[in-house]
DNA sequence: CCCTGTGAACTAATTCACAGCG
DNA sequence: CGCTGTGAATTAGTTCACAGGG
């Protein structure tokens, strides 16, 4: 949620909408949905149809008047528009608890988004493996990350090494970095940086949590 | 990054960096630092200042002018706000590497958001301590929920369980739920969601990476 | 006829610019 | 004088409403 580059073209909060409705249309053609209307993928992401068509709008138009998208002709425009048609590497640091869950869960499914390093200090875990990938000495980070040509970093160290580990991803040349320490990150100009902070989410739940509703109105049922 | 009630009051946007002021606030606190301007906040947390400022008279004015802001009294005053003042209890549903980060996480550091009940469906889990709390079996959920008032859900689960969990935390009468499953909830009116899919987050990440820069950009260094 | 594509209208959020006050 | 507080201006984002084409 950091401001960034910005990049002309497609807007930020547009970007971020683009994975859920590839979600939505991974599951239809694997349903072998061949047609889908912009009322169709407003009902399974919940972003309205209007919304949905305007976003599409922005890297073009391939839907057919009168009838809806076809679903892979979208499926794939949309993995090209994110840069997910070729193989896009992903760095993690940390192989913590918060690590591996990223690793279990990335392994496999997301094609094109993987994760080629994993990297800690703790020697107890260098050299364990870790959905499929070892874990390596955080001192070989710039060099492994230049060699396989990675582009993108996950920090999930704790908020004290997150710094030193930016640094180190941005100047062996990774593009964007997904944070989860709870620090804000400097970085050079044109990384893009997106933070993830697991208690500021809650805190800021909090505050609906709190509001309003008497504590007596417990227990709600769907659809009142 | 779902909707939601609104609920009139504070923008959506600006509740969500309120938990990063206090974050940085907590840290001057903690330095003894008694006064903070607008301008230092900007420089510690990212925003500009008089995004800061304006953020700050949705719900008072409280700064000295020409001088800045009592580090404390703008410190408590948010806590306020946010509804952190009063212990807020927060039932984690999902005893996996996820939710274990989590647990760890939360345990001790921010005052007023704990985990106050842990529930998985594994047996094997069930009994185990996990940041001070035992695992409970996800079946007690509801009554749990309810004989300790907690309010806030965080589902930690995998996709296909956690509608369930979500229809059980709503029954027992939380009233906002951080999600980290890659579904949609479906939720009574007037229970906040905030979903967290850190596969769809990497993805737009990966905009931003593939784009426009050649690949020898290689290596960047800080202010350059 | 139906659903896309899109300007136009509107609403929300941010930034500007400065008055006001300690 | 310096920094807050805030209307006004600007910019961004969403929704409306309908023209246009299969």
């Amino acid at each position: 949620v950091e401001g960034g580059v910005g990049r002309g073209r497609i807007p930020d909060v547009a970007v971020k909408r683009l994975p859920v409705y590839l979600r939505a249309l991974q599951d239809l053609a694997a349903r072998r949905v061949e047609i889908v209307s912009s009322a169709e993928l407003a009902r399974l992401t919940g972003f309205s149809s209007e919304q949905i068509r305007k976003d599409l709008t922005y890297f073009g138009s391939f839907g057919t008047r009168g009838v809806g998208y076809h679903t892979d002709v979208l499926l794939e425009r949309i993995r090209r528009v994110l840069g997910l048609h070729e193989d896009i590497g992903v760095a993690l640091v940390g192989a913590g608890h918060l690590g591996t869950a990223l690793a279990r869960y990335n392994q496999g499914r997301h094609q094109h988004v993987h994760i080629r390093a994993i990297f800690d200090s703790d020697p107890a875990k260098i050299g364990q493996e870790l959905g499929g990938t070892v874990v390596r000495d955080v001192r070989d980070l710039e060099r492994v990350v230049r060699e396989e040509g990675i582009r993108l970093g996950v920090v999930a160290v704790p908020a004290s090494e997150a710094q030193a580990v930016a640094q180190a991803l941005c100047q062996a040349g990774v593009e964007a970095i997904l944070n989860f320490a709870p620090v804000r990150l400097e970085v050079p100009p044109g990384v893009q940086v997106e933070n993830i902070d697991l208690s500021l989410a809650l805190q800021s739940l909090a505050y609906y949590a709190a509001a309003d509703r008497p504590p007596s109105s417990k227990g709600r049922r769907f659809e009142p």
